[in-house]
DNA sequence: CAAAGTTCCGTTAACGTTTACGGTTCTGGG
DNA sequence: CCCAGAACCGTAAACGTTAACGGAACTTTG
């Protein structure tokens, strides 16, 4: 708290030596004998030289420029993640960031081709939603290779080399509706379905875990079926909970973990089901509103997509500006939006996205009586 | 995007003055004629000047100082939010923000004391929880004029002058646990008790009103009782809720948004009524966990005191370094913790703190193989 | 052995702001 | 008329880092 920090020009001193040769040392650039370059770290070690930022960022107003690869998506969920990126960049005091958008076609569409042209663009860090963790997997790993940091968001890629990830907590948002579901069925037996996008990815098959298990333990008179694997595709949605919903007539519950709910509404509504059913659903769109205000849905686990965006970038930032270990590993809690909160939500969501606009604007030319003050 | 921001140079050229000029009227320092401040003024307006943050501090190298007024409490709450603060203050990179901790024996003592005291020492900013918003009004007011920005946290302290405040939604909080309530309790008929510290105070008048309109529209077979209010006293919760427990019934649940719920769970166990009372409460804490196991306590609505710390540090961070207009009544969504999700909820508690330790060992000193990569 | 490269290192001018200091010009008082 | 002091303004040195340039010593090449 108290001595002012150590510099450059501390450890040259010390040394004997200049601040370039220390600069060239801890940058390891060319023209340093191995020896000095040993020294000059140590030395900055014993000192516990930290970079002063803005000195740095003075110095070399180069601007960090980070790719965003993101699905176009079908609802506004990845809007929402681009939005919270966009935000938390212009938020940075620096205003070193600047985000270039990479959006693929469809889901699954061209991921690959989106990471290699911001590999072969040689942006500073990425961030990206590998929807098929094992395809993107080799990709991600060459632009680690080429120190090019990948924040992953949504879902997780395991073994890439990834910097970190972002997503919504899994064994949290199963558990939780696994929880809900229980108590709203209260002392009705039955049996309940899932719907997932794919047991093969990793944080499918552990919410799905983390349901059966919560239903498990807590509410051993409801079972639970074989989850419904629909790929996030309508039709493909729609045809299997039909058919779930022939097989299983004492059925009282289902948990749609996927974007896929409003087939799922349809379908139990063309099976005459509706008002047995108690269904949870996932995340927020215009098209869920009527369902979860008549009571269709129940609830839904929202997944914070403007939150996971923010954190992803921050994660970034925090990385390529100072080196900082904050955990890369970053799991939020859902929320849960139901017909009384649900005001809360839509309201924050158009407030956030005028908020936006504002931003934009001001960007130009700015009222210079707010930096007076 | 493309030309190079204006710098005051760019001002001073543009006028046929110096650089020295340009800042003063900029800051309105003495020594600048009135006319020549306009013009200054104007220019900086028409070539939309805006500060470089990095050279400023670089220059000046002057820490913003900011006062953290907040109760010692009962419960971990405080420590949560104070550790949110701190974690904020420390990943800013500019590494220009200490806090300072004046904290309160207990609730609503010398609150006014400390919010003096921090004036008086000039500090840049403040961070606050106004248990008695009257009383502590004027003294935000003295904290205003003296140009120290305040921020609230947990409760607001409207027409005070004071700079925002962040907190957890009202609304969706008793929106929630309304439905919550209403849903768990299904067709059941009967009464529902709500305890709050003091009608008095807006937030937790909101908070009823939500949850009584939510409850109305949605669960006409629940009645509310008029609101217990506890002001945080276990022995007045206590009292209180054994003689509503008395002169009702047909009480079927209790929401409690107070800190208090501890002694509501003894009052109802004493009556005997732990198994028929549906109860959920607000917060976490340790002695809140095994009643949470064990299904005493059906929901608990987290109030995020980490998020509230860190928003409000944010807040106050982006007024003092930019003047930034985030918007200043920041509203959060509580969360959700039941027994499925519960673990999720205390691991994290548990690895923030550990966290926290990390980051303040490696403060001195760092490895710097995190920096040369 | 001179010319041309290498390798290593010191020096210095930026970057945009703040701040202290010095220098005008103008006023009023003796 | 001269000096003091104000009011206004220009200058320049910091702040810590980066990046480009230049120089010394030493090695290679013709």
């Amino acid at each position: 708290m108290g001595q002012p920090p150590t510099t450059l020009r501390d450890i040259a001193k010390s040394l004997g030596t200049s601040i370039g040769t220390v600069h060239r040392a801890l940058h390891d650039n060319p023209g340093v004998s191995p020896e000095t370059k040993a020294r000059v770290l140590q030395v900055a070690r014993n000192l516990g030289y930290r970079p002063n930022l803005a000195a740095r960022y003075l110095s070399s107003r180069k601007t960090l420029r980070i790719s965003v690869n993101t699905p176009q998506g079908t609802t506004s969920f990845w809007d929402e993640v681009r939005s919270g990126i966009r935000e938390e960049a212009a938020s940075i005091l620096l205003e070193n960031v600047e985000v270039e958008f990479r959006t693929c076609p469809s889901l699954g569409e061209g991921e690959e081709d989106a990471l290699e042209s911001a590999i072969s663009d040689k942006v500073d860090g990425i961030i990206t939603f590998p929807s098929r963790p094992e395809t993107l997997r080799p990709h991600i790993r060459r632009a680690s290779r080429a120190r090019i940091p990948v924040v992953c968001v949504a879902t997780d890629a395991p073994n890439s080399g990834r910097l970190g990830m972002v997503a919504i907590d899994t064994l949290a948002s199963g558990s939780i509706a696994a929880d809900l579901m229980g108590r709203f069925l209260g002392e009705k037996k039955g049996c309940v379905a899932i719907t997932v996008f794919d047991m093969a990815i990793t944080e499918h098959a552990e919410k799905c875990g983390a349901f059966e298990a919560t239903l498990k333990s807590f509410y051993p008179n409801l079972e639970l079926l074989k989850p419904i694997e629909d790929h996030d595709i309508d039709k493909e949605a729609y045809r299997k909970c039909l058919k779930v919903f022939e097989e299983h007539p004492d059925l009282t519950g289902i948990y749609v973990t996927t974007e896929a709910s409003i087939p799922v509404l349809k379908a139990a509504r063309d099976a005459n089901l509706l008002d047995h059913l108690t269904i949870i659903t996932t995340d927020l769109f215009p098209d869920l509103v009527p369902e979860i205000r008549s009571g269709a849905v129940v609830a839904t686990i929202y997944q914070r997509p403007r939150a996971q965006g923010e954190m992803a970038l921050r994660m970034l930032h925090e990385f390529l500006a100072e080196g900082g270990r904050r955990s890369h590993q970053l799991a939020l809690a859902p929320h849960l939006v139901m017909r009384g909160n649900l005001d809360f939500f839509l309201r924050r969501q158009s407030q956030e996205s005028t908020k936006e606009k504002e931003r934009t604007l001001r960007g130009s030319a700015r009222s210079l009586a707010e930096d007076i003050a």
